[in-house]
DNA sequence: GTTAGCACTCACACACATCAAGTGCTAATT
DNA sequence: AATTAGCACTTGATGTGTGTGAGTGCTAAC
């Protein structure tokens, strides 16, 4: 963004516009700037300068009578000098990388952490998600025989990724046959992703399994499942509830519009990947009311990290006046934090007298 | 309940009153009772039993000129009714029982999907959740070899539920040793509660496990956290959002507090233990507003089955006006619709003309 | 036992006046 | 030329009074 027209008074009124109306939440006055907030003019000054900063777009009025309101724009120049403020911590990311890799396989704890502690050091609703990039792969199968009609189906994916999944069958199968199935599977289905899957090779595996062709059917119908769970995006959302304490959701109608639209977790991977504002991998979304977008007076910060091959975004959903200064520090140690978290012994609660 | 001080006409007044309050979600007047629901006379004679229904308690006037409104009373005897006509419908559950069996490995994923048929097939929130009844025990160990830091630990419980967990580790355990641990657990561990494993037995596995005895603690540690997982209570929303479209939580602070109770699970499992009026395995919660209640205007209705000694309920949360006759006749219905949905192939979704 | 009629109650909607916050503009000041 | 004081103006918010309509309870007639 071109900071070069605004003059350094300028920017230190939009900035004390910006923090006050995240304080309070509503339109902020030239008297407030001039008395409270420590500005060094009066506030005839102050309201010619307001009515520049109007001019270029940074600030919107409500009605005549009232303050003035940050714009998109003039959020966005704020989130941006935070973020550049912010930005020297990138070092630690490849750190986590490392040790949650190991974690992979439960994803969906991870993503569920990551949201719930995003929402418990703000007080916003916690977000956390993984994309859709890129197709998994199979490394290796194994199969553990539990009884005729119950096995195992264990397996490994590109990345350290390992699925087990019980199959039950309705007629019994020898160890000998399970084996064998195995065998087969390692060769026919090893390297390809789920879409790759066709009936050439379940025919021909089919018939490899001779009389017990019918357990072809639902293993591999359970491996399909297994990678296309593995190559969906997913996001997980934690403390929604907290938004209902701002003012700006105060209209039924405006909570049940942004919970529609959280709850519909495409449409929600859609507007992110839409309507985002990125800056290095810290993410933005900021709701606009004019252009009539799906989440008015609302905005997400998010910052992306890639794990194990796959991108893993955290973040939180909050009010457009959201304390982004917070917001952008926390997450950018949560992202230190979770590896801590993650390390630490936390079986029984109640510390390791047990063992 | 004693029904039989209600005459004939009384129980067709009350149930009248109901189904309107239901549908409209307003006080109802005898006026509309005459009318347009067919009660066959007056307004005037309607008033006078209507003036009885309350002093029986059966209705509420919310203030001197309005309409009656069904006080939890009369909602419990219309509810009760409407169970009596349905409970016939008794036959199905040991089906299910017996076809959901095999799935319970999946449990969590059975939680979601019936909340979520529960409330697409109603307006209503879909909740399911299965309560920590008994402790699971452990019947079998068997480990899977991926590399020298990393193999899978597959536990096999009662019931028929297996459970697979990759375990990670910082050093180099060679095939062998993994087969001793393997059976070692056997030995020790089997049939064991969670609370059972103390700290006897895992230093004597150590011991066991010499120079590699490090790796005994990590995977117990697995060992106990997969057990409570099992033991542990845990339910399943869906389509909280549904509820916002009610007059009744057109109140941002009462949607706040509902919403409250309901990411509180622990809360919510706790309000339904004690306060759920229960006739045969369907039950029914009635938000009181007098007695300052958690929930108050607000129902739950939902009913247990038994499956594979877990027992598991599904049913819906809504506004205590709610559809009781079309929720109690879904909540059935969907025992048996669970079974289908689960056996049929739902792979790849464009049916299966792939394979 | 039922019904018609009427006086009464009360929430709700509407109009209207008042209030306070905040602006834009002009003229005076530095 | 930039800043400031002062003032008229705008506008949402708040409070008050009144009318309206739905619905009741009661009494008297059927």
């Amino acid at each position: 963004m071109d900071d070069s027209r605004l003059s350094p008074r300028k920017k230190q009124i939009l900035k004390a516009i910006v923090d006050a109306h995240i304080d309070h939440g509503e339109p902020v006055g030239s008297r407030y700037l001039a008395d409270d907030a420590k500005i060094n003019c009066s506030s005839a000054t102050i309201r010619n300068e307001m009515a520049e900063l109007e001019q270029m777009g940074y600030l919107v009025q409500p009605h005549t009578s009232a303050g003035r309101v940050p714009s998109k724009l003039g959020y966005k120049f704020y989130v941006e000098s935070l973020v550049r403020q912010y930005s020297e911590t990138k070092t630690e990311i490849d750190e986590i990388n490392e040790k949650l890799r190991y974690k992979l396989t439960e994803m969906d704890e991870i993503l569920s952490e990551a949201s719930r502690l995003a929402s418990s050091f703000t007080d916003y609703t916690g977000i956390a998600f993984k994309s859709n990039s890129g197709k998994v792969r199979i490394n290796k199968f194994e199969t553990v025989y539990i009884s005729p009609k119950h096995f195992l189906l264990v397996m490994m994916f590109a990345g350290d990724i390992v699925k087990a999944k019980p199959i039950h069958l309705s007629f019994s199968l020898r160890e000998e046959e399970l084996h064998r199935f195995t065998e087969a599977a390692n060769i026919y289905l090893v390297n390809l992703t789920s879409d790759e899957i066709t009936m050439p090779i379940i025919v021909r595996i089919e018939a490899l399994m001779g009389s017990v062709g019918a357990m072809v059917h639902p293993t591999v119908k359970m491996i399909y499942e297994t990678m296309s769970e593995l190559d969906t995006a997913d996001i997980k959302l934690e403390g929604v509830t907290k938004l209902l304490q701002y003012p700006e959701y105060s209209d039924v109608s405006r909570v049940r519009e942004l919970l529609g639209v959280l709850e519909e977790k495409d449409k929600l991977l859609d507007v992110i990947s839409t309507h985002t504002l990125s800056d290095d991998d810290i993410h933005v979304y900021i709701g606009d009311d004019d252009s009539g977008e799906v989440m008015s007076d609302t905005s997400m910060i998010f910052k992306t990290i890639n794990i194990g091959g796959k991108e893993l975004s955290i973040g939180v959903i909050g009010p457009k006046r959201m304390n982004y200064s917070k917001v952008i520090g926390m997450i950018n140690q949560l992202a230190t934090g979770l590896d801590r978290m993650f390390g630490e012994d936390k079986l029984l609660g109640d510390g390791e007298s047990k063992f």
